[in-house]
DNA sequence: ATAATGGTTTCGTATTGTGAAATATATCTC
DNA sequence: GAGATATATTTCACAATACGAAACCATTAT
């Protein structure tokens, strides 16, 4: 096997770097961060900046990710089938609950936004695409892990799960039970578990060959979502993901 | 001045290749394109596809844009703050019109859209962010060149104008009429120019230093706007990008 | 005024990326 | 089914590049 371009992969994981917590970096906190040299790493910085996928500010000295970026991630979002086919579904729920909806795949320990359509309300749960959210007390990582294979489950249950609040169930064995809860209802739950203040409910979209593809998410503001609420947006919730799922059964999508 | 990383240009020259017109390419093709030797794209692909900046599909041996573009390009998406601060202002544009709305930049020859909102009705205009479009036949294309600089004027006016629809302005001279009535009514029109079948009028979003920062349009199906309808679009766009211009006059964005 | 910190530049050289050539795989044609 | 064609992948000698140590520059803090 050929020996991946060393260069190429520091330029990768120094993109990689920026976060949404660390929008903007210098020379020697990105050296510092990916264990650089400072001259290496302004030679990439300047080579970046040159076909535009980071830009300087120039007051500060600090690099961000520039606009090409955001082209080719335009780009990437538009080949994502699985979005492209799920946004009728995603719109049709949004305007039926007047929630916040969003879809979300597993990558890397994590779920990932790939769509968020926030609920028209004044008050609503705001979230992006790209974004990360963990795994283990989320509606949508709850709602993947329940129907995920063994090594992606063991694989959460082994790592420490810390608290995101006084309510998120960082106990294996309660986690596994809650799971189990999932499958039983179809849809999962997340009540304040990863933020307080916030209710989640969330089902798999499960593709032709029996796997979760990515889940599908309601989230709302906890004074908003009563018991007999959330029951509702649960059942909703597991109806569109049944619905998106019927409808890709017969085509594996990318 | 320190000289750039060759490897790495290459790289980004190779991802900048992919455009809607070409989502996925095969090592030959983009060698082709790049004119770069095939085992020199393979290797890069092959570091790319390591990180998942790309993925191959295996079914055909091409590649297209991967998972971590798009998360890169939805965090880059986020620090546009123009988009931003731009949204509420298109929101209510859109809901006020019920046509699709975008946001707009120069960039390059081309105007990128920053941020489509599709109208809420079954027939409507779709647009995606990060597309490009030409400058001299498009309503915000010309409500740029209205206002813009002498440089970039006549980096068009030297181009030539290549007829997308018989309705095109392709006579620099008609164009620089049609600029300056746009001028004189504070809003460009596009008839039928782009493509048939659309209407767009669009406003320049004038900066603290009285720059072109982006352009905000309106576009429809050219059956649902009538003369009279284009006139209220018009007014509506101008009134709009001159409310924003009024936000953002405080402070310079990026 | 001096020190500390971060960004930028230089340049000798060790290491890497290159591409010519070969090999592997898939598809097409007869 | 054999041969031809096209594309993808791999190898390896070596030329060219990327590296990082050191120095320099600019700004901020003391």
């Amino acid at each position: 096997m050929s020996r991946p371009v060393q260069v190429l992969q520091r330029a990768m994981k120094l993109l990689t770097a920026f976060d949404h917590d660390h929008p903007e970096m210098g020379v020697t906190e990105l050296a510092q961060r990916l264990d650089l040299h400072k001259a290496t790493v302004h030679r990439i910085l300047f080579t970046l900046e040159l076909e535009g996928f980071v830009q300087q500010n120039p007051a500060t000295g600090k690099y961000r990710l520039g606009f090409r970026l955001f082209e080719l991630g335009a780009l990437a979002a538009e080949q994502i089938s699985l979005r492209r086919e799920a946004l009728p579904f995603l719109e049709k729920l949004r305007d039926e609950c007047r929630e916040t909806v969003d879809l979300a795949v597993y990558d890397n320990g994590e779920m990932v936004y790939l769509e968020v359509l926030e609920s028209p309300l004044p008050i609503k749960i705001a979230a992006r695409p790209g974004r990360r959210l963990p795994v283990y007390c989320t509606a949508s990582g709850k709602a993947y892990l329940a129907y995920a294979g063994e090594e992606d489950l063991q694989t959460v249950l082994s790592q420490e799960m810390i608290p995101c609040t006084p309510n998120t169930i960082c106990d294996p064995e309660a986690l596994q039970e809650d799971l189990r809860l999932t499958r039983e209802r179809g849809y999962s739950i997340s009540l304040e578990e990863y933020e307080i203040g916030i209710k989640a409910v969330a089902a798999p979209i499960i593709n032709g060959l029996s796997r979760v593809e990515a889940v599908i998410a309601i989230a709302g503001p906890a004074y908003r979502l009563p018991p007999e609420r959330v029951t509702e947006l649960g059942e909703a919730v597991r109806q569109t993901a049944r619905e998106l799922s019927r409808h890709l059964g017969g085509r594996l999508t990318t």
